[in-house]
DNA sequence: CGCAATCATTTGCGGTCGCAACTATCGGCG
DNA sequence: CGCCGATAGTTGCGACCGCAAATGATTGCG
């Protein structure tokens, strides 16, 4: 079977993206040590503090975050231990467990979030024109609803 | 001071892009396992197989793979194992070695671009428009430009 | 020439993550 | 009711990676 190979236009743009996105998320994460904690763990606090009751089931969380259930165990462990999230459990069903945000974590993430939002802005969005914002958009989320409605099995 | 924070098309952009990046990763390494590499490694036998001698200096690799040098040594090291890579000693200056592909790690290569191509496909190229796809190219090289341009101290 | 700063690479260490296996719990169907 | 399969979470294990320190080699300046 032949192989489609890619066109120079779409070499250029997949290198781009290749190359660029490491250091992109190096650099992010970098922005978040002065408040030691890592860009994994600012989003876990992102996605409780947006939760109604501040806290989330560990099976959505780990969905959302695109991580396996033993990751987000350990990522949840290391933010227990740091007093920034509890754990608890579900007296409706017990095998579920919630992460939940404590003041403690709140505090830290309202402390964070400037920081954080400038320095997205400073290494991406302020690089991009409003039209090439709209794109990038138009991008992700087109390419993560054919990630998504692939079949698990295919990956 | 006060922050400036991200409109709804930022959030959108930065939401779709985060949310997104980590899964399309997944999906390619996961599209290279019947070879028995990463996305790592076979972003090494990239670059070493365009390279002009098939073998470049590991600073160099380092560099261009945005990883640590220990990294580099490390993924190295299983390539070495595997017998896709051999390293050589430079005569001119005895600091640096070279990463080198072999015969076996070119073939090995060769067997697993046209795969590797089809799942670019499928994942990203394929969901884009020909417009989007140059829009996606302008967007990352900016974005690595002004990375590249910020001193790195602060990184 | 000779010493100090620099450079290329490796190693020790700790942290993060995925996979597979295990435990505990729930739900449905006979 | 009782069992089987599915679901939620944790743990052992191994792989990968970055930082800091160590080693060996080179360069430059006095």
């Amino acid at each position: 079977m032949a192989t489609k190979w890619l066109s120079p236009a779409e070499m250029r743009a997949w290198r781009a993206y290749i190359e660029t996105t490491h250091q992109l998320q190096a650099a992010l994460e970098h922005g978040l040590t002065p408040h030691h904690f890592s860009l994994g763990d600012y989003e876990v606090l992102v996605l409780l503090s947006e939760a109604p009751e501040g806290q989330v089931r560990m099976c959505d969380l780990s969905e959302r975050l695109s991580l396996s259930p033993s990751g987000l165990t350990r990522r949840l462990d290391g933010l227990v231990k740091a007093g920034y999230v509890s754990r608890a459990q579900c007296t409706n069903d017990r095998r579920v467990t919630f992460a939940s945000i404590t003041p403690t974590g709140l505090a830290a993430f309202k402390a964070a979030v400037a920081d954080h939002v400038r320095s997205v802005r400073t290494h991406l969005i302020d690089r991009l024109t409003p039209t090439q914002i709209e794109a990038l958009g138009d991008i992700f989320i087109a390419v993560g609803a054919g990630l998504a409605e692939t079949p698990k099995g295919t990956r």
